[in-house]
DNA sequence: GCTGTGTATGAATCTTAGC
DNA sequence: CGCTAAGATTCATACACAG
């Protein structure tokens, strides 16, 4: 079980305490600057994403999304979020070792003024990584984007910065031989790996998934390495640490997620020397949607799609959809339409003509899905 | 061939010149305050990246990669580059359109100090939208992630406006049938798309694939609306726009540019209007009151109404309202009520017996809808 | 044990017309 | 402007339970 340090009693001591593998329990700035300079390798930080939600939301069947309203994560004003998030960088940076480098993931509700911050206080971004979710929440009124992803960004502590960990080689083998790019393809935390309460609910509202901390931690730590996150919430940066073979500090101020992270991190086996392969993400066959032709210009607006024995014939619209006989739809429903049927497969009822006979659509998506078959 | 505004003719005219399907020569600040108030429906924006390059980068073999070092990619501080962004969506602002959009691109140079600035500057973030390359530029030195995508930025000008142009349906049936996502994969503009001069050189440095373009246009404009590029280039805006039946209004400093684009938009070939038509839902159809069905004697007073498995059941009285266990009122409230939510659509959730099974009211709503679609 | 069905849920800035 | 009422709206997973 790891240590937990009061604050105060971190500050107390006048022996230098060693707060290796250990959860500091305090606020987030006053913890760091109780630390010694130039003493970590790595900062992982999960700050708080200023939401700004308006009333309850309720789902197509009316159940009720459970939304995060945390106090932690309300914020008066961007310039109150903004000062908070100087505070805290600056903090970070003294105690980050001038090799060493610092992640941080958000939202478009906080990223761009996190973004813009780093950049204010000198630190050098070298990548933003985009995490894919794989199966992100809809948007339940269909009036957005399904918002399908979260942002991190990946920097340095001076542009001048030299020497910091990226474990080139390791990453690029994990990828099936070709560089590791910057949108990463995950599933959200979700099943097992979501810590639970004795009443069943999640201790946490917004527990990452490990698989996402141990491709950042195979990328840029290594072995033996000290990783900060002083957003420790429900300690996935602690697990996948000691997993890896890295030391951690957890800096967090609520007793519930302190108690539920150490009893999580005890349980923890450290993998050993042989073990230590580069997590992959998920991989899956590529969907393909009809729209894509469109767009990349297999198949033009205005053409004619007919069925392989032209009893049934369609016009290509701009937007993807197919239109025929006053109705329109996907290639499935307007298939399913023009048959009186309740379904139909688009890609093998709907053909082109290539000049000389008539092909299945199915071919011209084999096509992108060659050239996409990496990109999952 | 579009018509070119020099800047100084459009600030001398004393009548109200129209800009509609032109582009404006000159300062992309100046241009915009010539612009009437209000009147633009989308605002594209493709703003200096503000990359900061150090030396020359070569690849692997020593060949030289071909960057973008133009004078207008460059500033001298964040400062600056922050003034230069606040003034030009300052502008924006006053020329869109309440119920319009704005999109912004960009890198991590530059996005996260732009989101910031729309946020400072009380526009509304609706999503981010990444733009995954399905061909991107390698990482030469192999010392960070593949930079595999640019980030976009869609917003509203206010956090209250209402009524911004978001085709839903076409984007989700243009999806195969689920919506669309906040991750867009799109190949870099190259080959025969990719605008090259006599010397067999590119035009311009960043040119945008029209897939991209295309995209965007479809997914938040109607047929008709007004585009404008504030950062007009080789004109991919214009060229989509007129292609997607939609107008436009370029804004570029440079002659070569503007010559570029000029040629290029005049070859384009605008679509039907069969092909430019869109998906829409049952948000844009007309709204038919329960008490039509009953007038019309589809429905009968008296009649027994039940949810699709019996579990509920309620009565229709004369006036168009339900009534069971004592309780009454609209299709909707009565719904909700005996399933003790707070909502509830009575058009799907009520179901009648048409003699062999249970169907939903709403598609007596169809029919009545297509009755009257039949009399404009 | 296996398969199919029904239900629950995840960092969410999530409606609009009409009075 | 505020309020009310109409009525539109979900994808991928995990898990419990039935057959």
């Amino acid at each position: 079980m790891p240590t937990v340090f009061p604050l105060a009693e971190l500050r107390r001591s006048s022996a230098p305490v060693s707060v290796i593998d250990t959860i500091i329990k305090g606020d987030c700035v006053a913890a760091l600057e109780a630390l010694p300079d130039n003493s970590v390798d790595m900062i992982f930080a999960d700050p708080p994403y200023n939401l700004q939600l308006g009333g309850t939301l309720h789902r197509p069947d009316q159940s009720k999304v459970d939304a995060v309203d945390d106090a932690w994560d309300q914020f008066a004003s961007f310039e109150l979020y903004d000062a908070f998030t100087r505070a805290w960088l600056l903090a970070c940076r003294r105690v980050l070792k001038p090799t060493g480098t610092i992640w941080v993931i958000g939202s478009y509700h906080n990223i761009f003024r996190v973004g813009a911050t780093l950049q204010d206080l000198n630190f050098w971004i070298l990548n933003d990584i985009v995490w894919r979710k794989t199966n992100p929440m809809p948007n339940f009124k269909g009036r957005r984007f399904q918002n399908a992803h979260e942002t991190m960004i990946w920097a340095s502590p001076d542009p001048k910065a030299k020497g910091y960990t990226f474990n080139y080689d390791a990453m690029k083998a994990a990828n099936d031989d070709v560089q590791m790019r910057s949108d990463w393809l995950f599933p959200i935390c979700s099943g097992g790996e979501r810590l639970k309460g004795d009443d069943g609910k999640k201790v946490h509202p917004t527990q990452k998934p490990e698989a996402l901390l141990a491709r950042i931690l195979m990328s840029s730590t290594k072995p033996g390495d000290v990783v900060l996150d002083p957003f420790f919430g429900s300690g996935t940066t602690g697990a996948v640490a000691k997993r890896l073979g890295r030391h951690f500090v957890g800096i967090e101020r609520e007793q519930d997620y302190i108690d539920a992270a150490a009893a999580r991190i005890a349980a923890v086996e450290p993998l050993g020397k042989t073990e230590l392969t580069v997590m992959t993400g998920k991989k899956s066959e590529p969907r393909v949607a009809f729209n894509v032709l469109v767009e990349n210009g297999m198949i033009k607006p205005g053409q004619v799609l007919s069925d392989a024995k032209r009893r049934h014939s369609a016009i290509v619209r701009a937007d993807g959809t197919l239109t025929a006989n006053g109705e329109a739809g996907s290639i499935h429903r307007l298939g399913a339409k023009v048959q009186g049927l309740d379904a139909c497969n688009g890609w093998t009822f709907w053909h082109f003509d290539d000049g000389t006979s008539l092909r299945p659509i199915d071919e011209l998506r084999t096509v992108v899905r060659n050239t996409m078959a990496r990109l999952d």
